[in-house]
RNA sequence: GCGCCCGUAGCUCAGUUGGAUAGAGCACCUGACUUCUAAUCAGGUGGUCGCAGGUUCGAAUCCUGCCGGGCGUGCCA
């Protein structure tokens, strides 16, 4: 018997008590969840029905339960107040909902909500004159999350990282290293690539205050390299490979995958032609001083300073492109290029504004697409100290904080490893994987839009509501069951009758809801729904363990029974996890 | 000035899109390991849901106005 049916079941019940009591269907019916387990699996509120029957929502529960009898599946059906709770067979229950989670396998917890839509998730999107930052992390671990949770929905999922890998930014780097670098390379210098270029970049800001000069060299080389000079090319193509490698080991570390690669020295020129066609419209407009301008709407930018209404630049007086530019061109090229239903960006909110503009340019051009771009952006991650500053040195670098968790979760696992039985190799493995949760579950656990602020004694810590405490709850499970294989209980069959307390009401409710927070998550667009509901599920499994013996419970077909509810449990929680992007450990 | 975001327990956050008595984690106090892993569990302490109105049978949730904080605010990205 599979879920669905069974809400079906409760569903056609209640329609045909209310045809029968009413002589007409509900127009709305919302299926929920009673607040307590004791009151019922689940819930019909009969608000909406008071105003369509003109009637007391507590009557028309109590005429409506009068009128349903018991079937397949609904054991009884309760009025309790305006609420109409059902209970339903604890074997229909347990046994319909752990065999539909073993039957689906990897697909648990996905639905068809997206299917048939393309959308692109562009996200990281970094310079290529720095390493890696904190702030990143929390852009590649949302990026994914996203993406994960719409592919889990049906969507067609192309993950997207737009390079900005052409700049005077980057620029200074070559220039430093041109300079001062005396032909030395990652490999000689035994530095991480990211990490070599961006000491160049720091170099230059060192070099700059003794040199006025150098920012006129950088603007020449800026030129040289807009001209296509043959010799700045092999320098900029040579430094930023040096990046790419970088870069490449820290998304392999973090898990972040791309279908895509945009680099702004290929797409920095796109766009004019559209600000031509602005232009033919009468969209956009020239100013006096040369450049091309769009005037915002009042209504939904409001006005400068001084009252008048606001205006973008999209071409500079010179004719030369800014970036909104070149986003105009690349996003209508996104479109062009794959089909997209929907185009996300995943940006800092300090760029909020420039995705407003942005937006509302496309759909002054005419691109009924414009309504499918969505700007998801988050928060900032500041420190205890205030917000990250690169030239106070406060920047924590990605690469290091992942060291960091490793290392501390590699202690916490020896610590506890007393008579040493673990191999190098597998403390390695093991504080990998919650060295990474802890971080990933810290930045996923608030929704998108709250600033973060960066307490590292509580990044790191594995109690509470963390990645390790649920990777934990997901070890204990696979512990029991590992367990269970080496006894002999195949030939017992599992009476899901004898299921029913408390621990395991509330796991059930858990394990039910998972599809529809998956849903909810893709449909906000928040990782933090997962995190949440993950956590409840977690936290239940541990209060049920802690009460209820499975392996040593009184008989053999409820030993069964709890099993194939660990069993559900588990998988749950894996596959929570994995959408978050965070691995599953069987033994901790 | 204007636009967007945030404001819930000492701290960090949930709150099923308007429904049952506002929930967790951390911190603090007390208790539980010869029993499937104590990275765990149980109990206790802790609330004018920023303020004031309004809509509604019903508001932390929706509307209006304030207060406080953050990010932005035409030729940077």
């Amino acid at each position: 018997m599979l879920i669905s049916s069974i809400k079906n079941e409760i569903l056609t019940a209640v329609e045909a008590a209310c045809q029968n009591q009413f002589g007409q269907k509900p127009e709305t019916l919302k299926l929920g969840y009673p607040p307590q387990v004791e009151l019922g699996d689940f819930t019909v509120e009969c608000f909406p029905l008071a105003k369509q029957f003109r009637q007391n929502p507590a009557q028309i529960a109590q005429a409506i339960a009068a009128k349903i009898e018991p079937s397949k599946s609904i054991q009884s059906v309760a009025a309790v107040g305006p609420y109409l709770n059902v209970k339903i067979y604890n074997r229909a229950l347990f046994g319909g909902v752990c065999d539909e989670i073993v039957q689906q396998g990897e697909r648990l917890g996905n639905t068809d909500m997206g299917r048939g839509q393309r959308v692109m998730v562009e996200y990281l999107s970094p310079n290529t004159n720095k390493p890696l930052h904190l702030g990143h992390i929390r852009n590649g671990v949302l990026g994914m999350g996203v993406s994960n949770l719409l592919e889990a929905t049906g969507h067609t999922v192309i993950k997207a990282n737009l390079v900005n890998d052409r700049g005077v930014h980057i620029c200074k780097s070559m220039l430093a290293w041109q300079k001062w670098g005396d032909d030395g390379t990652p490999e000689t210098t035994d530095t991480k690539g990211d990490h070599f270029v961006g000491d160049w970049y720091v170099r230059y800001a060192q070099e700059e205050d003794k040199h006025p000069d150098l920012e006129q060299e950088t603007q020449g080389m800026l030129l040289k390299w807009e001209s296509g000079d043959p010799e700045t090319l092999k320098l900029w193509e040579m430094m930023n490979g040096w990046v790419y490698d970088g870069f490449g080991e820290t998304y392999q570390k973090l898990g972040l995958e791309f279908d895509a690669f945009y680099y702004e020295s290929q797409t920095y020129n796109l766009g004019k032609d559209l600000i031509q066609d602005g232009l033919q419209k009468g969209a956009f407009v020239v100013a006096e001083d040369g450049a091309v301008i769009a005037k915002l709407p009042v209504d939904e930018f409001g006005t400068q300073r001084d009252g008048s209404q606001k205006v973008e630049t999209l071409l500079r007086s010179d004719g030369t492109s800014v970036y909104i530019t070149q986003d105009l061109g690349t996003a209508k090229m996104k479109f062009d290029e794959h089909q997209l239903d929907r185009s996300i960006y995943v940006v800092g909110s300090e760029q909020n504004y420039h995705f407003q503009c942005l937006f509302k340019l496309l759909d002054m051009l005419g691109f009924e697409w414009a309504l499918g771009c969505y700007h998801l952006s988050y928060g900032m991650v500041n420190l205890p100290e205030g917000k990250m500053k690169s030239r106070e040195g406060t920047v924590i670098d990605a690469d290091d904080l992942i060291e960091e968790m490793f290392q501390l979760a590699a202690d916490e696992i020896r610590g506890r490893d007393s008579e040493g039985e673990l191999s190098d190799e597998e403390v390695q493995k093991r504080a990998f994987a919650i060295g990474m949760a802890a971080i990933k579950f810290y930045l996923l656990r608030v929704r998108p839009e709250l600033t973060i602020n960066f307490d590292p004694k509580e990044s790191i810590s594995f109690d509470g509501f963390t990645g390790p405490y649920c990777q934990y709850a997901y070890a204990r499970c696979a512990s029991i069951l590992r367990r269970a294989q080496m006894q002999d209980f195949a030939s017992v069959e599992a009476d899901f009758s004898l299921l029913g307390n408390e621990e395991e009401l509330q796991l059930i409710r858990a394990l039910i809801q998972f599809p529809e927070v998956v849903e909810e998550a893709a449909r906000d667009l928040s990782p933090a729904r997962i995190c949440n509901h993950l956590f409840t599920v977690a936290q239940t499994v541990n209060q049920f363990y802690h009460k209820h013996p499975v392996l040593a419970a009184e008989n053999p077909p409820l030993i069964q029974a709890r099993l194939a509810l660990i069993n559900a449990s588990a998988a749950v929680i894996k596959k929570a996890l994995a959408l978050l992007g965070i691995e599953t450990l069987e033994e901790m």
